[in-house]
DNA sequence: CGACACTTTGATTTAGCTCAAACATAGTGG
DNA sequence: CCACTATGTTTGAGCTAAATCAAAGTGTCG
């Protein structure tokens, strides 16, 4: 077994998927009460604290996870040791769709932004559920689309544009389908990682807004958006 | 039938796809001789001209391709008007995967860069062979951690870093697995278009790379690249 | 040949990078 | 409890790569 360091701490119980609270939304949600009686193997739920890694890329790639909350980015290397953020997955997401393939690898890390708790399940277990389940098969391709579809918008929203349209496209993008237009932000790092500018690039734009109001703290470290200005922004630039 | 006029004048004639000269390589690899006893729909090839349309992302998702030869460029729009290109793909590779997904678009815009032959093939087709199918399902699979890992690539390597060394990766790109270093380029605008710079900084960059010698047309738009120094600024961006 | 589309080159401006320092915040240990 | 380090954020000043605007080449096709 794989475990890392890391993960072990993190342990914090076995699931109860039957009984889980977002048994509707998550990868398993077609699955019948027969389906669940042939899972065997365990489904692990661990907590992570920001910046614990779930996976690297060098890891045997046996797992597939789903959040349950928080935030992770999943983040590749460039030879020069430049970091870029791919992606960024959030409640009721998968991740290691990739484990599913035989032969394949992790393609990135995987390391969490805030408190995030998450459920593991082996690779095997979906290949099989997989194979007799057309319903799980069908999800399985949505969230595939799902993930490219994310890919290609982080290229065109997200890496075009000046800094400040990327930016305000960013928070927009973090209150997207939510009922308030609150949020907590990344770090200015991160957030250059993700947009392909620096720390303090990132910084001084944030911090432009904040004079501007177009983002207003409300607790430490959330902010209310003020959308219909950032969408102006991120579409004109001024 | 929603066949777009560009793509009617395209018509080349039905496909026999059991004596494809590609057959060992495209997403139909592994049915038998009696899966193909089952195809009814016709599968049409097309040539199409650079600049033709295949598919827009208004189009209703009906049908999935494979690029036989040429080269296709997958566009998205921003709000403001600005073309991002995506992805590029070449022989072998599959479009339209998304038209898999009931309710689903087409996620781009695919035009053909050069000269192109495509099959077409109905999305219907596809879901039932599928359904009885195993190895088509891994192999779709497979083709969707393909894309998904190009869009990830796309955004390391072709965002990332000086406009020097993002061409310099572009030009690799286009020679990785191919015998010779030679390659066609692509108009400085769709370049342009693919890395997140402007149709000058392209021109300029090229024009450069020529004079340095890392770039010798061969013939005319075909060009041999000096792989060891391309890989260098690519990391090193001197 | 002339018209059109694309590429190259030039001159100027500017957004964002770089390097550096000051500031804030939280955690650590005496 | 406070000094002290560590880590992240903000701000500043100067520099540079790339954007912008504009014009001159180059090739292709009717």
């Amino acid at each position: 077994m794989v475990k890392s360091v890391t993960l072990r701490e993190a342990w914090s119980g076995e699931a109860d998927c039957l009984n889980c609270s977002l048994r509707t939304s998550v990868l398993f949600a077609g699955l019948a009460q027969s389906d669940f009686e042939r899972i065997h193997d365990p489904i692990d739920q661990f907590n992570l604290k920001p910046g614990a890694f779930l996976y690297r890329s060098s890891d045997l790639p046996e797992h597939m996870f789903t959040v349950r909350s928080g935030a992770l980015k999943l983040v590749q290397y460039l030879p020069d040791g430049s970091q870029r953020i791919v992606r960024i997955v959030r409640a009721t997401d998968v991740l290691g769709l990739e484990a599913l393939l035989e032969g394949g690898v992790y393609q990135h890390d995987a390391i969490a932004l805030q408190p995030t708790e998450v459920c593991r399940f082996p690779a095997r277990l979906v290949r099989e559920l997989g194979r007799t389940n057309p319903e799980l098969q069908r999800e399985l391709i949505a969230r595939w689309q799902l993930a490219l579809s994310e890919a290609d918008a982080w290229l065109t929203e997200l890496s075009t544009g000046s800094a400040r349209q990327r930016i305000a496209r960013l928070l927009l993008r973090l209150v997207r389908n939510r009922e308030t237009s609150e949020c907590q932000l990344f770090s200015r790092e991160d957030m250059g990682a993700m947009l392909g500018i620096t720390t303090e690039t990132a910084s001084r734009t944030i911090a432009d807004f904040k004079r501007q109001g177009l983002l207003t703290e409300s607790s430490s470290n959330r902010f209310l958006l003020d959308i219909p200005n950032l969408k102006r922004i991120s579409e004109n630039s001024l």
